[in-house]
DNA sequence: CTTGACCCTATAGCCAGGTACAGGGTTAGG
DNA sequence: CCTAACCCTGTACCTGGCTATAGGGTCAAG
């Protein structure tokens, strides 16, 4: 695949591809006679996979040391398992801290839809309760 | 309080509280009679909010829409209603997302605690295979 | 009445994560 | 063989979210 095919499929653009393979975030491809890079599709799976962990909070930095877990063989368990303990550890508080939002909102949604709200819509005074 | 004070308090920096109203966060406090920055000490906690939300990547402009629903009386109630509801629809899929990685990940970290993988430790080809 | 810690505005700079040229080569179809 | 659609490198630029610097005023303690 030329990287116009990988761009379309993964629904980035080729220089994000191009800025990406910098960042080392996907393998530098092979090249044609003509100096084209050429791309295994799972490279296409790969671009999405980023994008995901983007949609979900991680930075290039990160999603790169993810990725970099992969190169280490066996020996090095320990670390990788430490890794993801960490990764999960911040999962969990971010779902928690999600979670309270959602409950907040969720009431005074409630509240409106009962039309039992005499004066402003505080929403955000509601948030402001659940401190840091 | 002055600038400082609450800076020190909701832990940034000036700077940040002077962007922060530029950006419409923070009302524009009052002055006083030589220009100083006068807060009341909600200010604060309206900064500790919008640093959780950040936290929670809401981006500075939809914290900004956020607030905004606030000063909209009951009136716009519907408004304010479809607002939230899009945020907890939105808040969900992403605690949806962040468990599947949790849960992936929280496997392989079993995987290695237990020794049994032969080969290189793939936390990322795991991940890879759950789609967008 | 000065010195140090604070405040002001305005402007510039930094990092992340791209996006957009400029200036040029390649390749497939008609 | 020419043209359109692609690809290359390199560099510049953009937005978001700050942070720093310049150049200057304020104020309270000693």
């Amino acid at each position: 695949m030329r990287i116009g095919e990988v761009a379309n499929h993964a629904a980035v653009n080729v220089q994000t591809l191009r800025y990406y393979e910098r960042r080392g975030l996907i393998p530098r491809p092979a090249r044609s006679a003509s100096g084209y890079r050429t791309y295994a599709p799972t490279t296409v799976d790969r671009v999405r996979f980023v994008k995901r962990a983007q949609s979900l909070g991680f930075t290039l930095q990160e999603i790169a040391a993810l990725l970099a877990l992969r190169v280490d063989n066996q020996s090095s368990c320990a670390r990788v398992e430490k890794q993801a303990k960490a990764v999960v550890a911040r999962i969990e508080e971010q779902v928690g801290q999600l979670r309270t939002i959602r409950r907040v909102l969720g009431r005074r949604v409630g509240a409106c839809e009962r039309q039992d709200l005499m004066g402003d819509c505080p929403i955000l005074q509601a948030l402001e309760e659940h401190g840091t």
